[in-house]
RNA sequence: GCGCCUGUAGCUCAGAUGGAUAGAGCAUUAGCCUCCGGAGCUAAGGGUCGGGGGUUCGAACCCCUCCAGGCGCGCCA
């Protein structure tokens, strides 16, 4: 709601200022400090009054005496040097707030995911009009409609899932919610890197070093956490390998050639391994509430050739080029240069693959090596052509096996396609690639290989969603076993390292979490059926773990703590999650009263809410009505964090209500219905808001 | 060496697109259960926004410079 007005609040101040000042600004809105200046304000004078050569007090006065009436604001005032501060009619606002709310589809769920059906009550007794539709019109539809590709997790199938990239996942996942909650058309996409070198390691840890066969790998990969065991595997493979670099060359050299053309038993063994462990990647996924449509497997970007595609338009472009002596002989690479506005430069005559590059530049990428095969920057570059739907080309698809309880999910395949599957082809206007802020680089050569093809508009909505690492304190870093050198000891985190089998694995910290939610669920509500605490517990786990990963903004490093993550008080999921089980709980006892509520009259609302008085559950409402706004900034700023802290503040706003009004005992009977009715308005709103992290509120905690 | 990121209260972090008296949580201290659930609320103390220049009516935010820390720059991904 508070969206639509400033919207409309901002279109009316920069046609005014167009007409009467002939001047085109972009209107800055911002939100005052008090309450008590008014709900949004423009600096705007100050920007006119250097243009205008007029005191930018005079500039605002006129504005305010010539600015025709904008719905839902009451009035506007000159304020300080020459603010303008607008004033929301209240009365309205309660309204359309109720409106929205009621008219509010729960998107962002994934088909078969079930709608929360508590949200709260019908609506307002009464009813003015309904608020002004926001702008339909052909051109938002089709605007609406066009396909984004969100791609998180990538996790690769070598061992469990640490949380780190459940930091991904939750990024990924909420930022997916987040945009299909806008009415935006979002595929979410889980790339499965199961040919890469880590993939091959372990391989080489059960065919070398555990001398198993494919059966017997086969026998091991139906146990439960399987992917526990490559954990530890992995770690012990790394260290065999290290301890002598030549073989571990010419090992790793032959098991990946092997996996990558399918053949042998390092092949098979590879397949076997990946599959398993992104079934139980699904799975602990699906433990937080995230869920995929596609599984795109690199396999299937070679098998299918993409890569031999993608190769012939950048050697035809001269996107790429030959080398031919020096440290790169027989590479191709893609020039990298300061000023990378496009690759224009000699690229014909290298084309034909006889050209030198002279000056060996350290920054140059290799896209394939001089042993022919590609480099991960080249598949992604073939990759991310499909994605736009420029390469020519699709997979084929097959539904994946093992997928937790009551999912469908699909995947590339090599076999043949079910025809049943959704158009997973089809081209994407924008693509977010969820990926730690390490890869950035890397990330910017593909998008230089975009545009060195002539898609400039693909490279320019390639959206790097970065962010960056989980690592762990010192203390937590100890208290797990891990030995600290005296630097490490007195840095702020330690990082973790998969290759060391060093890190917090994501279903034992989500164990941990739900245990301690238990012990706590058990000692508060001994009446519960078990059943029931489990489930209570899990809510909690999860609201705990999503919100710790998502208060923080994207480029903050975090130095997790067993601590910090199994609190459960202050600026946390719970202490959100407690105030929806609180206002339901209001509910429940209201109804078992049988407290009659009464239709609240037209004037109510309006007369609460008047002046000084009224401001304390005027700032409650706002808050609750303030979610559209919240979600724009998220989507604008890509800044999952921003939903995070909405749902904290209104969580905060209806705590410190709640114990100002009573609200059951209210004697008033319109007081009572409209308290009842902003209570039950922050419920709805608060429990969209969790549900956009992927948090949802038990009924009681 | 080149590129990117970070530096805000004792600690962990918000302050998107330059705006009014720089805000939360934790920790500390003092209060609040005859009343809808205390995973809560109220209040207090705590700041040279790393230092220094500059641009601007106005800078935590933009520019320059210095300092400190991190990451990237591999025929790994």
């Amino acid at each position: 709601m508070y969206l639509e007005i400033t919207t409309k609040l901002r279109d009316a101040l920069a046609k005014h200022i167009r007409v009467k000042y002939g001047v085109q600004l972009h209107i800055v809105l911002e939100r005052p400090p008090k309450i008590e200046l008014g709900e949004a304000a423009s600096p705007v004078c100050f920007e006119l009054a250097k243009r205008l050569k007029k005191a930018p007090r005079q500039i605002a006065q006129e504005i305010q005496n010539g600015l025709p009436a904008v719905p839902g604001i009451t009035r506007l005032e000159v304020a300080g040097a020459g603010y303008l501060n607008a004033y929301f009619d209240r009365g309205v606002f309660w309204e359309a707030a109720w409106d929205e709310a009621a008219r509010a589809i729960p998107q962002g769920l994934k088909p078969g995911e079930v709608v929360p059906t508590d949200v709260g009550p019908k609506g307002p007794t009464t009813k003015r009009e309904a608020a002004a539709p926001a702008k339909t019109g052909k051109d938002r539809q089709k605007w609406l409609s066009h396909k984004i590709i969100v791609e998180h997790t990538s996790i690769n199938p070598n061992k469990a899932a640490h949380i780190g990239h459940v930091r991904n996942a939750v990024l990924g996942d909420t930022m997916a919610r987040t945009l299909r909650q806008a009415g935006r058309n979002v595929q979410v996409q889980n790339y499965i890197d199961n040919t890469g070198v880590q993939v091959a390691d372990v391989v080489i840890g059960f065919l070398h070093m555990e001398k198993r066969t494919p059966v017997t790998v086969k026998t091991l990969a139906m146990e439960p956490r399987f992917d526990y065991y490559c954990w530890d595997l992995y770690a012990k493979a790394t260290q065999f390998l290290a301890e002598d670099k030549e073989q571990a060359t010419k090992l790793r050299g032959e098991t990946l050639r092997a996996i990558e053309e399918g053949r042998g038993e390092e092949a098979e063994v590879g397949q076997v391994v990946a599959d398993a462990v992104v079934s139980c990647h699904l799975q602990t996924m699906a433990r937080l509430g995230i869920f995929y449509e596609l599984l795109a497997r690199e396999s299937e970007i070679l098998h299918s050739h993409f890569w031999d595609l993608a190769f012939a338009k950048l050697k035809d472009l001269g996107v790429i080029q030959f080398v031919r002596y020096g440290k790169m002989a027989g590479c191709w690479i893609m020039p990298w240069k300061e000023e990378n506005s496009g690759i224009n430069t000699a690229g014909t005559e290298s084309a034909e693959g006889t050209e030198t590059t002279e000056d060996e530049n350290t920054q140059d990428k290799i896209i394939v090596r001089s042993n022919g095969t590609v480099t991960y920057v080249g598949k992604d570059i073939a990759y991310q052509l499909w994605k736009f739907g420029l390469l020519g080309k699709d997979f084929h698809y097959a539904k994946w096996p093992n997928t937790p309880e009551g999912e469908e999910v699909w995947a590339t395949t090599s076999g043949a396609n079910d025809p049943k599957a959704p158009p997973f082809g089809a081209a994407a206007k924008t693509v977010y690639n969820v990926i730690d802020a390490r890869q950035a680089y890397l990330q910017d050569v593909v998008a230089q290989g975009l545009r060195g093809l002539g898609h400039a508009e693909a490279a320019e909505n390639s959206i790097h969603l970065s962010y960056e690492i989980v690592a762990l304190t010192p203390r937590c870093a100890a208290e797990m076993g891990y030995e600290l050198t005296p630097e490490e000891a007195k840095k702020p985190y330690v990082e973790v390292s998969g290759r060391k089998g060093f890190g917090v694995k994501a279903d034992d910290l989500i164990d941990q979490l739900e245990a301690a939610a238990h012990a706590e669920v058990q000692q508060r509500h001994a009446d519960m059926s078990v059943e029931e605490q489990k489930r209570t517990a899990h809510a909690i786990a999860v609201g705990a773990l999503r919100f710790f990963l998502l208060k923080f903004t994207r480029n903050a490093i975090i130095a997790f703590d067993f601590a910090d993550a199994l609190s459960f008080e202050g600026e946390t999921g719970p202490y959100c999650q407690y105030a929806v089980v609180r206002i339901r709980g209001i509910r429940r006892k209201g109804a078992e009263a049988g407290t009659t509520r009464v239709a609240m009259a037209p004037e109510t609302a309006q007369k609460l809410l008047a002046g000084g008085e009224g401001n304390g559950l005027w700032e409650v409402l706002l808050a609750a009505g303030s979610l559209d706004y919240a979600v724009d900034a998220t989507i604008g700023a890509r800044e999952p964090a921003f939903v995070a802290k909405y749902a904290f503040q209104l969580a905060q706003a209806f705590n410190n209500f709640y114990h100002k009004h009573h609200i059951l005992s209210e004697a008033d009977e319109q007081k009572h219905a409209f308290l009842l009715g902003l209570t039950e308005l922050v419920e709805t709103q608060l429990v969209r808001a969790l549900h956009l992290m992927g948090i949802d509120a038990p009924e009681k905690m």
